[in-house]
DNA sequence: CAAGTAATGATACATAGTCTCAGGATGCTT
DNA sequence: AAGCATCCTGAGACTATGTATCATTACTTG
């Protein structure tokens, strides 16, 4: 199992320091994230969930990203995935063929984006960076 | 007028060069782009043009994407943009504010992305950089 | 010019997500 | 505990972005 920043006890914590309430779907929402290591959609996570409307799962995808417990990021072909945010600050991988979703970090690349905003005319206020990957079990599946 | 790598003349060769005809309606499409110094989303684009078929706007510019001559971005919150790929290999800035988008090149990158490499498991198949800025006009306006 | 192929517009459908609204749960005050 | 304001809920309508289908039209090439 993956250490992980914010276990379902500290997501609940977090709605709550916002103002808002751990309410049962809401629970619900987060301890089925809580479970996933991979990126995962959000029409997915509804359909896991039956007893949870889909406005709601929506609704509490939301007050998570909005708070930076989870992100989300786009395949090379548009769908939209997410992840829970293990670390502070991190970019992601996303593979191809399965979809699985890994994060790294790169101080280097932090201070690489420090120099490109003398080169940019304006104030950067966030990036975006995904690397696109094929990952070891799809090499091996694909090889066979 | 900024310098671009590709006219709308380059354009239609490029068309023309993969197998495809370049048509009546296909012309319309590229002629409207080239007049786009911005990101501009398909919906507008199709609105711009009402001799054209909503399905033809978008497939033309699938047939663009595919051929590398237009990139597909995405605001932070999501909404998709198309612009015209000036340079081979480049970056995007985007302006969360009105959307203008701006390209950079920074060889930099390329190479920390080589570097990077070494640390993910799989193999690399792309990448996706985007800056997020407030560019100097939204800048200027906001602070009046 | 005939036949085959490519492209077209209209429309239906798919997916992702937001908005609305009436009802229900919650928390706060007393 | 009662009353009340607020928050939250599910259902479903709606929007946005894009793809698939299909009958019709336009090219191209022999």
């Amino acid at each position: 199992m993956t250490a992980r920043a914010s276990s379902k006890r500290d997501l609940i914590a977090i709605l709550e320091d916002r103002g808002f309430r751990a309410t049962g779907p809401r629970r619900d929402v987060i301890a089925l994230l809580d479970t996933k290591d991979e990126g995962f959609s959000a029409e997915r996570l509804a359909g896991e969930l039956p007893g949870v409307g889909r406005a709601t799962v929506y609704r509490t995808i939301r007050l998570l990203l909005d708070a930076g417990v989870i992100c989300k990021l786009a395949l090379p072909d548009g769908a939209p995935k997410y992840s829970l945010a293990r670390a502070e600050h991190h970019h992601h991988t996303v593979c191809v063929s399965c979809g699985t979703v890994g994060e790294f970090r790169a101080v280097t690349m932090e201070r690489l984006l420090r120099t490109i905003g003398d080169d940019i005319s304006g104030e950067i206020v966030g990036h975006r960076i995904e690397i696109h990957i094929t990952c070891q079990e799809c090499l091996a599946k694909n090889a066979s």
